[in-house]
RNA sequence: GCCGCCGUAGCUCAGCUGGUAGAGCACCGGGCUGUUAACCCGGGGGUCCCCGGUUCGAGUCCGGGCGGCGGCGCCA
């Protein structure tokens, strides 16, 4: 901090406690600009916010037509006076007599009009980014992540990191993302779960905050091809345990964004995040089943809920729910079936309320090293693509259980975005690779 | 992979039954004592996505291709 010092002694949020008439120096970039002959008012942005500059051409003489001529979007150092005034946005605002050009900006290429078009906005997302809404939803997405790296490390869980490069899938194999390496071929992880499940036995309690990738030609609102993955794998827990995290987790996350960044969600959502005390609804597949049929969907038991299901349900409720007990063949292999009810799985999706669908999914792992093997065979894999994954059952590997949270689904449900895009930096879907 | 829509100035879009290209924003010049997407006056700016066809003549009609968007399937 001391190095910025010799550049700044206040910025946007901490002016509004100096009384007027301070003197201070300011850094940032002109946000926006507007010219009058003898006034010229610029909104500067910074790290914190947004401060209202004034020139005029009796404070700054000589240099107001050069002042008056910097363009929008060039980093400047000022020196002024702070003066509370109702006419400036925030109430606030800093008379300049001293202006530094620290890197002047070509012509700003984003007008009116390109906001309204979310591809060039994308296309321009290197400077896109700079603009008031994506700043609050990135400030949040900071949020979020602190948030839930707070809620596993005071829960006594240890950080891991897994590889990207893997060789076979966790998922299904038709979404994976090849690649050379070297002589031979590779793919891009969709998911770190089967590290996790390796290293619970060192440390019981793990999560991850990695990309995953998956090849998936989705064009909808809720699907990238890389996109932050929180997951957590815990020794020692059976499904319930885990949904209790899931809910612990997503109660935790929440509540600590309107502690964190409540003007930013705000801004972008229109309204404070309702606080979630009650307790999380957990629905069976089979009853979900009922309410889609009394809904008037035709859907039979052993089908996978549409877009339209997803969206039908979810609308039922205000708070996020669990819908658990999937059936058997529609999950993944590692799944643990019911042992009550082979027919179904010891597992369960979180879904956002309000339309919004999944934003986690999770359940309990198959331990047992012969059960694997059968129903690695039964699901017509080829279990020698699954060696060490397979091995780890034969040392001591416990019951455990495990979930997966997508970063942008969390943060579109609670911001109420309009695509998962715009919940990260720089996108990446099936048509976008650039910037 | 499937279904639907779109492609004209940097951007948003208009362009009728085919007759040789327009507006707003942005940009440039000028004006303006307090702006909040400032305003007022003036100016420059085009491979009408590409290829082929019909026609005296195609931005417009027909065929094919490419690209983008929205949705489905799949998923976090």
């Amino acid at each position: 901090m001391a190095g910025l010092v010799k550049w700044r002694d206040a910025d946007s949020r901490s002016i509004t406690n100096l009384s007027d008439g301070h003197r201070v120096k300011l850094i940032g970039w002109v946000f926006t600009k507007r010219v009058h002959s003898n006034k010229v008012f610029f909104m500067l942005r910074d790290r914190y916010g947004y401060i209202q500059l004034v020139g005029d051409s009796e404070r700054l003489g000589d240099a107001f037509k050069q002042v008056s001529e910097i363009p929008v979007e060039s980093a400047i150092a000022v020196e002024g006076v702070v003066k509370r005034d109702p006419r400036a946005p925030g109430g606030v605002e800093v008379h300049i007599d001293k202006v530094d050009v620290v890197a002047r900006a070509d012509v700003w290429p984003i007008t009116p009009s390109v906001a309204k078009s979310p591809e060039a906005m994308f296309d321009l997302r290197h400077l896109t980014i700079r603009g008031p809404k994506s700043r609050a939803v990135l400030l949040t997405r900071s949020a979020l992540v602190q948030a839930a790296w707070e809620y596993f490390v005071n829960n006594d869980y240890v950080l891991i990191t897994a590889p990207t490069f893997i060789t076979s899938a966790v998922e299904g194999g038709a979404t994976l993302f090849e690649l050379k390496y070297f002589d031979r071929k590779a793919y891009l992880t969709q998911s770190s779960q089967f590290y996790e499940e390796a290293a619970i036995c060192v440390f019981e309690k793990v999560f991850v905050m990695q990309p995953s990738f998956r090849a998936e030609k989705s064009r909808t609102r809720k699907h990238l091809t890389e996109f932050l993955h929180i997951e957590a794998e815990v020794a020692f827990a059976d499904h319930e345990d885990i949904m209790d995290v899931e809910e612990e987790l997503v109660k935790y996350i929440v509540n600590r964004l309107n502690e964190l960044v409540p003007k930013e969600v705000e801004y972008v959502r229109g309204s404070r995040l309702p606080d979630i005390d009650s307790r999380f609804e957990r629905i069976s597949y089979d009853e979900a089943i009922e309410i889609l049929q009394r809904k008037g969907f035709d859907i039979s038991w052993g089908e996978d809920f549409g877009a339209d299901e997803e969206r039908a349900l979810s609308e039922e409720f205000d708070v996020p729910f669990f819908v658990y007990g999937f059936p058997t063949v529609t999950r993944s292999f590692y799944h643990m079936d019911d042992p009550t009810r082979p027919e179904v799985t010891l597992s369960s999706d979180l879904m956002a309320p309000e339309g919004f669908g999944e934003i986690t999914s999770g359940g309990q792992r198959i331990h047992e090293y012969d059960y694997l093997l059968s129903k690695i065979r039964r699901m017509g894999l080829n279990p020698e693509e699954y060696g060490w994954y397979l091995e780890i059952r034969k040392y001591g590997m416990p019951p455990h259980s495990g979930f997966g949270m997508g970063v942008e689904r969390v943060l579109r449900w609670l911001l109420h975005l309009p695509h998962v895009r715009d919940a990260t930096l720089f996108p990446r879907t099936p048509s976008r690779l650039y910037p």
